[in-house]
DNA sequence: GTAAACTCCAGTGGAGAACCGGGGTATAAT
DNA sequence: ATTATACCCCGGTTCTCCACTGGAGTTTAC
């Protein structure tokens, strides 16, 4: 019913790249992550502006620079990722729109609670979540392949 | 983080006013329903056919013609309307994406477990339901007006 | 001071949303 | 039968957003 838009994806995929290498400290760069996970480099620049911008990751300028995460990878949810992404614009005086007439405002209601109930399933992993979880699929991967 | 669409929010209206008079058994013309709803009503002609064609509503053509309901009011959920009318075009082959990396399996699954929590709210609820909250709300208006 | 990185701004092509309009067809009432 | 009333089908239009590209500027390591 609703996909997951491309953007969102491919900056999910750059920050696990970036959580992978997080405890090193050394910062990532753009053509890196873009080569590894197949992301338009000139593209995904502008999606990690924006996660710049509202604090998820900082920047390292000039040559050996590079983006680090802006906190440990188990602090950083998947909502929170999408909330900096698809919120990009958004004047609350109308999105949340109070609805005009009754049957909207009902209507309104039970699909926050439906965006709620997905949020919070958001809300519980972590990109060390997925790490995880993506290591554990290698690791079966092997398993198979032997 | 994703809004209901305009179309979405029309065809739910709709679908309510033609709840409200399901027993009855005469049917609700494009015109009476627009001007209840204030939709604009060849929009919402489009909508009603793609509903007809999926069976939701059924249409009597001609004179005294209109729309109605093809079930009763608590049998059709809310989940069947939007995904009558989002999941328009789609085989099934990539929009479900089997994922070509393994990071991109992870993602997905964990936005398929997303969806399906929303989901699952939005399938309890039955046009009967909301023409009772609807109903529940206006009673409320009424006692804080006097 | 130069090369390697990020930064900002601007624009393009395609897709879908939200419409509008015209001509066709079935049906009830006369 | 004819006519008025409604649905039916197809096409086009405008607008916005997404995915992506390009160029000129700025910061930093060496």
């Amino acid at each position: 019913m609703v996909e997951l838009s491309c953007k969102s994806e491919y900056a999910i995929l750059a920050l696990l790249e970036l959580a992978d290498c997080y405890s090193e400290g050394e910062p990532l760069q753009i053509r890196q992550i873009a080569a590894q996970q197949n992301i338009p480099d000139r593209y995904l620049e502008q999606l990690l502006a924006t996660m710049r911008r509202s604090g998820l990751i900082r920047s390292q300028r000039g040559a050996k620079g590079g983006y680090i995460l802006a906190r440990e990878p188990w602090k950083i949810t998947i909502l929170e990722v999408l909330n900096c992404l698809e919120g990009s614009e958004f004047d609350r005086s109308e999105k949340d729109s109070p609805a005009q007439t009754v049957e909207s405002a009902v209507i309104w209601e039970v699909w926050q609670e439906a965006r709620s109930a997905a949020n919070s399933v958001l809300q519980k992993y972590t990109l060390q979540d997925l790490c995880e979880k993506r290591n554990g699929r290698r690791q079966l991967d092997i398993m198979y392949y032997i």
